[in-house]
DNA sequence: CGGTCTGTTGAAGGATTTCAACACTCGTGG
DNA sequence: CCACGAGTGTTGAAATCCTTCAACAGACCG
């Protein structure tokens, strides 16, 4: 095995005091729905928002809860997940600054379907749900940024679904360290390294198999050199020839 | 094994020229998301129109292909699937008159992400891109009707990948037969019956398994009498039952 | 009436899970 | 400051589920 330093991430330890109320409107213009608006219509909506600091660890909202607020991501990471009976867990999505969650639809059930935890200290915008539909009912191009992301939320659904269906486990975990290096990666000493804390389990619930299996491939990555890793955390050493793994 | 009929299922084999463009207006009021414009409006977004039939087993457009197009499926039934290079396909979704598919975004590759094939004789609506954007852009409810519709496909991606991820094939295909007999199920002299041509194949496709993994399955819930099937139909004999057996 | 498509079934082989034991890291409290 | 315990990661071996290869039967089409 690979000798392994402490955590080489950094992560910014915010604390509960930094995640205020005045942080929201330069946050706000960063929300890539909002983006479309100007500095009074946003000002106008900025009234509307709550502001709440989370733990690492901590769960923002639980799967089956009653939604009634739509949330946006200021700073850390959050994971959306899905429990199951049988303690069997699929991670659905790994959230960056900037992206929204908790959706809401007049359609269907009006409940969480997935539980929002945060991966690291997080600080998260929240308004009502129907303050969201009045904005946009009130604002077109919100309305269509939104459809938007959303619309390629679902292919990349339909993407980890093709994924799930088509290839072996070791393919599936070379893909998604692919798209988390896209999303996550960063130029470090030991390669692209990923920018959040990555547990083995949380590698097997986004692939959708047991940790140990999980495990036993990041070991092979490790021998082949094409990863380091450590607790936690994860540094993709040759893109290249992972990406050709992963195709070929 | 049973005897088996042929096919219950009523297929209304449309042919080309009850597929036309007078067909358009009585059908446009019926697709969900222009339920909120008046009769002036439809009128105006009539003249945008193509109308066109395709066969069973043709491809509306192919993976891969440049998406200049949105579709709203008239008559018949049309399936999206995604081909692997390993000649592995998967089936995403299977659609039913009034859904729309080839989603047009402006993030991300303006590209088809998958095929969609008819199922049944179709008869399709289509309309250019920049019409479309522009019809969501003038008309707000549409655009947040639109957007209620993706999100409920997305929860119902997340679904499907949690099916993937944590249950066996046997609960896989229970799952899905009770999917499809929500969208397609009609009482019939067999119990409930799917109101549309499915193959092994497809069941398969859907439950990211082999044919013959799909057969056995199958056989054996024809043993147990929860089902009966034949030929490119099921018919779900026994639903309570069923149920139990997809959640114990 | 032959050919192709669809569905079925058996048997061998392989991939992954499961159970189990152990090593390492980190934070906490004695 | 060290020891402990919980959480995390690793590895082995047996068991299981599923795939794959193969052969064949029935249905539908021209």
């Amino acid at each position: 095995m690979t000798q392994k330093r402490s955590t080489p991430l950094h992560l910014s330890n915010i604390s509960g005091h930094h995640c205020t109320i005045d942080l929201r409107l330069g946050k706000l213009a960063m929300v890539p729905f909002f983006q479309s608006l100007s500095k009074s219509e946003l000002r106008e909506i900025n009234k509307k928002f709550d502001v709440n600091h989370f733990n690492s660890g901590d769960s923002i909202y639980f799967q089956a809860e009653k939604a009634t607020r739509l949330r946006v991501l200021v700073h850390g990471i959050i994971k959306l997940l899905r429990h199951s009976s049988e303690g069997k867990d699929i991670l659905l999505d790994m959230l960056k600054p900037g992206e929204f969650f908790g959706t809401l639809s007049d359609l269907g059930e009006n409940v969480y379907q997935e539980t929002a935890m945060a991966q690291t200290d997080v600080c998260v915008m929240s308004f009502g749900a129907t303050d969201f539909r009045m904005i946009l009912k009130n604002y077109p191009p919100v309305a269509i940024a939104v459809l938007d992301i959303t619309t390629n939320k679902l292919r990349s659904s339909h993407d980890k679904l093709h994924q799930l269906a088509t290839l072996s486990v070791p393919q599936r975990i070379v893909h998604i360290l692919g798209m988390l290096s896209e999303k996550f990666g960063e130029e470090s000493e030991y390669g692209k390294l990923l920018q959040l804390p990555l547990s083995r389990r949380d590698i097997a619930d986004m692939a959708g198999t047991s940790t140990e299996t999980a495990s036993r491939i990041m070991s092979d990555l490790q021998d082949k050199e094409l990863i380091v890793s450590g607790r936690q955390w994860v540094a993709i050493k040759n893109p290249d020839q992972l990406k050709k793994l992963a195709d070929g």
